[in-house]
DNA sequence: AAGAGATGGTCAAGCAGATTGACCATCTGC
DNA sequence: GCAGATGGTCAATCTGCTTGACCATCTCTT
C-alpha cells in the first residue's frame, strides 16, 4: 500500500461524513426545523434520558461553557428544557421537549433516506458491513471531526 | 433497517474521520511540523502542480478571502510560496516549498501508520474495499465536513 | 483598437462558535 | 463542619470564516 493511498482514504472518509452530515441537515430543515449539524449530536445524547451540561460537553468534546451556550440556543428555539436536577441542586437536567423529539425523528428520517440511497448503490448488506467496520476501527473516535 | 441505524452510521463515519484526522495531525506535529488539519487539504491540492488562490478556495469549499488568509499563514510558516503566474498577471501561482513537500510526506507517513493499524484489524483487502465503497457513495463530497 | 464586463486578489469590518479565567452555589469526604 | 471538588454561569477574548468594497488585469464584443 502506498502512503498516498492513506490520505485518499482520509479524504474519502471526510467526503462521506461531510456529505451525510450536510444532507441530514438539509432534510431536517426541509421538514420544518431550523438547526445546524451540532444540534444533532446534542440530541443523540439527550435522547437517552436527560444529561447535565457537563455531561453534554464531554459528549461533544467542547468546554462546558460552549455546551452551555449551545443549550441556551436549543432552549430559545424550544428543543430543550432546563429542569432542576432531582438529586443535585447545583446541576440542571437537560431534557428534550416534544418538539426536540420531533426534530430528532426528522433527522433519523433524513439520515435513513440517504443511507437508503447508499444501500441501493452498494447493497444493504454492504452498508451494514461498512458500519460495523467503521465501528471497529474507531470505537472511541470523537463525535465531531477535529478540524 | 431502523432509522436510528442511519444516525449510528453517521456517528461511525464522523468518529473514524475525526480519529484519522486527529492522528495524522499528531503525527505531523511529532515529526517536527506545526500545523492544523486544514493545512493537509491545501497541501494535497498544491502538491499536484501549483494552484491559484481561487482554485484553492474552490477545493477547500471556502471563500477566496479565507483561502488567502490560510495561504498567508502557510507562507509565513515557510510551507508555500506565492510566485507570479506565468500567463496571467492578475493571478499568483502558489507552490509548495521544499519544507512544504516534507510536511506533506510527514502527513502521508502518519496516515499510513494509522491505516496500517486498521489493516491489521480488518485485513488489508477490507480496508481497500472500504476506501472504494466510500468513494462510490460520496464521490463529490466536500473535502471538509460541513459542521 | 477600445470599452464593458468578468475575474483574480487583497483590505477591512463583522460574526459565530469556541476558549480561558473568574466566580458562586452546592456537594463530598475527612 | 470545614476544605476541596464539582456544576454552572458571566465576561472577555481568540480564531477562522463571511460579506462588502475595491483595484488590476483579462476577455469578449463590436
Amino acid at each position: 500500500m502506498q502512503n498516498s493511498d492513506a490520505l485518499s482514504l482520509t479524504a474519502a472518509l471526510l467526503a462521506a461524513a461531510g456529505e451525510l452530515t450536510r444532507r441530514i441537515n438539509e432534510g431536517v430543515v426541509a421538514r420544518g426545523f431550523e438547526g445546524r449539524p451540532a444540534y444533532g449530536y446534542a440530541f443523540t445524547r439527550l435522547a437517552r434520558g436527560g444529561a447535565t451540561v457537563t455531561e453534554l460537553a464531554a459528549h461533544l468534546g467542547v468546554t462546558k461553557q460552549a455546551a452551555s451556550q449551545l443549550v441556551d440556543e436549543l432552549v430559545r428555539k424550544g428543543y430543550v428544557e432546563r429542569r432542576p436536577h432531582p438529586v443535585d441542586a447545583r446541576a440542571r437536567l437537560l431534557e428534550l421537549t416534544e418538539r426536540g423529539r420531533a426534530c430528532t425523528r426528522a433527522a433519523e428520517e433524513a439520515a435513513a433516506e440517504v443511507v437508503g440511497e447508499w444501500s441501493e448503490l452498494l447493497g444493504e448488506g454492504e452498508v451494514r458491513v461498512l458500519r460495523e467496520q467503521l465501528g471497529r476501527i474507531a470505537p472511541h473516535g470523537p463525535v465531531r471531526p477535529v478540524w
